[in-house]
DNA sequence: CGAATTTGACCAGCGC
DNA sequence: GCGCTGGTCAAATTCG
């Protein structure tokens, strides 16, 4: 699977870490190297091929499938209760959620950092961890504790460079930030270091920028350029919303109004 | 004591 | 059909 993640990536400068909290340690060794890739059910489909250093290719499949999602899930667990009740035990297991085919948007950044579990603003709950073939670290699933609010998100590392981790947020929050982080919000702003103003390209090259989220309006195909005309690598950071409003959920999520650095003091 | 994490088990999808 | 792998659940445990 990661093999197949590696092989849509934009270089992005999502949110790095600011280390507030957990560990100081390594923080330092933060270096800005942040890439982001959309995933999307069907990327593998448009892939080009060349990981590392080929045009990333990406369809933004936009889910477009959020409604039947908790329906579903709803309905199976319903199903499931209905018709296990005695099998309480199985029942219960087997409510999985899991969507057939996870429609959802999904965003992975790639981020060096010493530490897993990047601070992005959101409170997560770990639900799960499993090692993943083809690598010798774990892989972490975390969901966002905020009730109503199904984002999902995993952790791992890269089997390539250990020193970076990748975070796939799936889903979009339908929350703002919460208020208090770790002591305040300045957690957040501080999770954006100064270096992710400065997109570098990593991996062979690449140099993409994320297109985050669906972006229905967005003809897919090759749907890069679409992307990079809107983002400027400056100092702005602006994220590619590609003028959708609705869409840009995880980012948003990520930089409620605008990125926190911007507003930062020197 | 409540919230978060850990961890083993279970289940579904996929390839052979 | 079987085995492997990824994803999730939930009881137990730890932490604040």
């Amino acid at each position: 699977m990661s093999d197949e993640m590696f092989k849509d990536l934009f270089l992005s400068s999502p949110f790095g870490y600011g280390g507030l909290g957990d560990s100081e340690t390594g923080l330092d060794e933060y270096e800005s190297l942040a890439r982001a890739f959309e995933l999307s059910s069907d990327y593998s489909n448009e892939i080009s091929g060349t990981p590392m250093n080929s045009s990333a290719s990406f369809s933004s499949s936009d889910a477009g499938a959020d409604e039947d999602d908790s329906l579903k899930d709803k309905d199976k667990q319903i199903k499931d209760m209905d018709d296990g009740g005695e099998s309480s035990k199985t029942a219960a297991k087997s409510k999985k959620k899991v969507e057939k085919k996870e429609r959802e948007p999904r965003v992975a950044f790639m981020t060096k950092s010493e530490v897993d579990h990047l601070e992005d603003g959101y409170r997560w709950r770990k639900y799960g961890q499993k090692a993943v073939k083809n690598s010798a670290y774990p892989r972490s699933y975390y969901r966002c504790t905020t009730q109503k609010c199904g984002v999902k998100k995993r952790v791992e590392r890269s089997y390539e460079d250990p020193s970076i981790v990748i975070t796939t947020y799936e889903g979009q929050h339908n929350h703002p930030i919460p208020a208090t982080l770790r002591g305040n919000l300045s957690a957040a702003s501080g999770a954006f270091p100064p270096s992710m103003l400065a997109p570098m390209p990593v991996v062979g090259g690449v140099r993409y920028l994320p297109q985050l989220m669906n972006n229905t309006s967005v003809n897919n195909n090759q749907a890069v350029g679409g992307g990079e005309s809107v983002y400027s690598q400056s100092s702005s950071f602006n994220y590619p919303y590609n003028g959708r409003q609705q869409d840009y959920g995880l980012l948003q999520d990520i930089f409620p109004t605008a990125p926190p650095f911007l507003n930062r003091q020197p």
